[in-house]
DNA sequence: GAGTCACTGTACAACGTTGTGATCCGGAGG
DNA sequence: CCTCCGGATCACAACGTTGTACAGTGACTC
């Protein structure tokens, strides 16, 4: 373990700057030199030590993702298409989980624990626009998700609300008027879950269908247990309906269980639409029809403007906001009506 | 960003060093100076470098993770659990997936990118019992999974054949005898696949019921769609079954979208049971019966494992192998029959 | 034959931190 | 009055690396 330059410098009879010289490819080496140093640093098995490395050079070559939890679909898959990216960036990745607890992003914020990575991708569930002003960090800092806007950092999301209306569209056109919704946060007008019923509102609204609150199923948290609860407790009034929107796919997999549980068939009485095409959407029975939120391009989009802050820093300007391309995926939930290809029919953006 | 110790030492009027103790909780230091000290850190907004302490104390306070693929539930639910058990241990994570590809595990294995942490939790899955001796590195390792067992590691992974053989032995108890298996990897000994395999061969054998090459549906992939295929396979043969032992839960899912495709009931004409309990297999229609590996043991006792190795390194003694505890969980896809609590009559170990 | 230049290699300092030992001081003990 | 001791603080070196500046060594130009 203990193999450092000086090891091979001495074996190699060079000093120990050449030895780094050789290492960094820099060109001006005698190849006889050269190949001392290289055998020498074959045979005491030497490898560059990092973190001397680091603190010479002020980069460390990791950067850091929060996300509320790996155990949901959605931030694993991003977190692996993140992660991915970064490889191919020449990065690795540091993973925290926040649980979604504005304490804990607040605290996670601050840490130091940062110090030892380039920069923080951060997908926030806890803090709220009020917030904003905490994202004004030292270090470079790109953020996810839709809980703060127009902050003082890049900022790469989806489009929540052209996207949730497009969804739900989706259902108008195949006939549907009695739309529930499943997931609401009662209140919120930003995050998640206040623009995506705000898109939902609006293609009600387009298509002059009446808003009707005993179709709202609130659930603050997003898991398959809470969409299934929702679904009972509209199912428990009583009021007819023909179609849901859940405002994402796992919630939508826990209210489709509901509504099979209450004899419902999906989709001949009822139609259901989630958000976020996670893997597993396309193999339940039946297969969810979702909007695909581009998590790839985000993932991709999120570490190279978190490499270009990080090169660049101010230099590369002032904040930006990048939104990804959706689109609507059509599968046996909720079909697609007319012989258009839905692909054809319902790609965005 | 630039505020070092340096800086706080000359606003409090006092050594670098004693701005270091103050920090590290030297005892002897004057209330007064101590006050002084603190006053100036907070006023200059001073984080320690952890990088530099790194490198000084040898330590990073860093762990890697490896693992196949993040996108795959039951490796997500792993990093979580380890995530959440190295954070209660004051560690951070660094994950990185293999694609579960031999050159890129063996690639990895070499990298000087963990001299970045303090050690590697490796959850392999091309290599083989043959590349045991790779496992020889010259930092601190726990290998997870089942695809290379005595090496010269620590390991902590599940007791596959004995889990295996109690989830073949529920479908036998509620008398079923035509039990396909799913997601075998043909020829493999050792490994997920072959060890499962074992399992449901011994429990066959144990009620003297012949194994009938019909029923066994290969896959290298252990994903729905593959799970799927599998399924779909043994269907066209037409050979009768009444019962699936999936190596995975998510090609329990696959198989089970094939067969309610086949119109084939779940669990009236065939029961099916899965491995690895993760969390979507309790929503999904039917609920999925399965086994629970204890997945949060392994996360703790690797990671525990591994901090022992760390501080105490061959010290802590030769390799070991710690095994997980497991349990049967009857569901709705193949419910247990006698009413003896599930609870109770299914929990080994 | 002197001056210039490209090439090859070196010595030294620095990145920010902490361990080691030294220093300074006041008070207790002889 | 001197010694000794422990509290409080500091100077220095070191962790392993790389940037800077510089020193040789030839070869080439004029």
């Amino acid at each position: 373990m203990a193999v450092t330059l000086h090891d091979v410098a001495r074996l190699a009879g060079v000093s120990i700057k050449t030895v780094s010289n050789v290492i960094n490819d820099y060109p001006h080496i005698r190849p006889a030199t050269r190949e001392k140093v290289e055998q020498a640093i074959a045979e005491l098995g030497y490898t560059p030590n990092l973190t001397a490395r680091s603190l010479r050079s002020g980069r460390t070559g990791a950067i850091a993702l929060a996300v509320p939890d790996l155990a949901l679909a959605y931030f694993a898959e991003l977190a692996a298409s993140v992660i991915a990216a970064a490889e191919a960036s020449g990065l690795v990745v540091l993973v925290e989980q926040t649980g979604g607890d504005r304490d804990r992003e607040l605290e996670l914020l601050r840490s130091p624990r940062f110090k030892m990575t380039d920069g923080l991708l951060f997908s926030a569930l806890g803090l709220g626009q009020d917030d904003a002003e905490v994202l004004d960090v030292p270090y470079p800092l790109v953020l996810l998700g839709e809980r703060i806007f127009d902050g003082p950092t890049d900022h790469v999301t989806m489009q929540n609300v052209a996207a949730a209306r497009a969804a739900t569209e989706h259902l108008i056109a195949a006939g549907r008027r009695r739309i529930a919704v499943v997931g609401v946060h009662e209140g919120e007008v930003i995050g998640s879950a206040g623009l995506r019923l705000r898109g939902y509102r609006e293609a009600l609204e387009a298509h002059g269908i009446a808003f009707d609150e005993a179709l709202v199923g609130p659930s603050m948290a997003w898991h398959r247990e809470s969409g299934a609860r929702a679904m009972r407790e509209i199912l428990a009034r009583g009021v007819p309906f023909d179609a849901v929107f859940a405002m994402n796919d796992t919630l939508a997999l826990g209210a489709m269980r509901a509504l099979l549980e209450a004899g419902r068939r999906v989709p001949d009485d009822v139609a259901v639409i989630g958000f976020d095409n996670i893997d597993e959407a396309q193999y339940t029975v039946p297969s969810l029809s979702t909007i695909d939120p581009g998590r790839e391009w985000i993932a991709n989009t999120a570490v190279g403007t978190l490499l270009e802050r990080i090169e660049r820093g101010d230099a590369a300007g002032g904040p930006r906001t990048l939104l990804a391309d959706f689109a609507v995926v059509a599968r046996e939930s909720a079909p697609a009506v007319d012989p258009v290809p839905a692909a054809i029919a319902a790609v965005v953006g």
